[in-house]
DNA sequence: CTCCTATTGGTAATGGTTGTCATTATCAAT
DNA sequence: ATTGATAATGACAACCATTACCAATAGGAG
């Protein structure tokens, strides 16, 4: 969806052009489609909400610039089990800043959280000072979920 | 591979009887697999295994059995990046015990490690009973994982 | 031993993702 | 504004891990 309003960040400006790549109508649909939402999307659902607007974007595209824009940080990639990688803006170009995830089992239902974070800075401080000291990682990132049934789930 | 030693743990009085299933040949030939080694295995790796054993038991046996068996918490499933998913014994079936991963982004080197439990299990339980109370979800289980560079990737 | 049915094995199908390649578009340099 | 090098695109085919299907087999309670 072409940026509703004239002043939001315009991704022209970013990450993209410093990393000598091209600022192209795909990528910047690609961007603006997950910018504009709170969900975890697959290829194929942001294939289909770029397709409303410029239909003769590929679907191929979406995956080539879905992993150009992992690389260079922009987009993050999961997978919470459903057999299909879901994407949603980084930390820092993103509303929701950074978060993790308690996911549905049963209806893969994903809820972003960032309660509870106290705990975390401290266990993830001396967890990966231990472990690259231990092992000689070069500790870059980390992924933290919590499965469970949500209430939904539960009453049925 | 068929049990070495007549002395292990016979799978046969396992959960398995007890949920009903039966115990058969390939069940207990991926079973032993997997606790026979300290790797993070595909299912075809499994299959590959037991193959050597039981040339006539195929991959959509394995595939099948693997499932009943993380069904029944055998067996732990685990993505790691690499487009296919990895399998080892539980916490409970394996000399392992508890313990969390550290993955190599560019080589896919897995190291399983049990260190710095202690922040740990305090930032599990606080962060566990902080999400299920908040968000009405029966939490069952957690995922961390770190990623990073390995040593041998660093110099290269 | 018999019977019920869970399980198997072979093969085809599925579905998400990636490779190919001729064509097009971006943008730095003129 | 025009040019040119090359990054990027789009259509399609190929890939590959995983599943579905179904007739044949085998576990194990009685
Ligand atoms: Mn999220
Ligand atoms: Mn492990
Ligand atoms: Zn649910
Ligand atoms: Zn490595």
């Amino acid at each position: 969806m072409p940026n509703q309003n004239g002043t939001g960040p315009r991704w022209m400006h970013g990450q993209i052009k410093c990393c000598g790549y091209r600022m192209t109508k795909p990528r910047e649909a690609i961007l603006d489609v997950l910018a504009n939402t709170q969900n975890h999307l697959s290829a194929e659902d942001i294939y289909m909400a770029v397709h409303k607007f410029y239909p003769n974007i590929g679907l191929t595209t979406v995956y080539r610039n879905l992993e150009v824009l992992v690389n260079i940080g922009m987009v993050v990639k999961f997978e919470f089990g459903e057999g299909k990688s879901k994407y949603e803006l980084s930390d820092e170009y993103s509303s929701k800043g950074h978060h993790h995830h308690l996911v549905c089992k049963e209806c893969y239902t994903v809820i972003d959280y960032s309660d509870f974070m106290k705990d975390e800075v401290s266990f993830l401080k001396s967890t990966e000072n231990g472990l690259s000291e231990k092992y000689k990682f070069n500790i870059t990132d980390h992924l933290i979920q919590f499965f469970g049934v949500c209430e939904k789930c539960t009453n049925k």
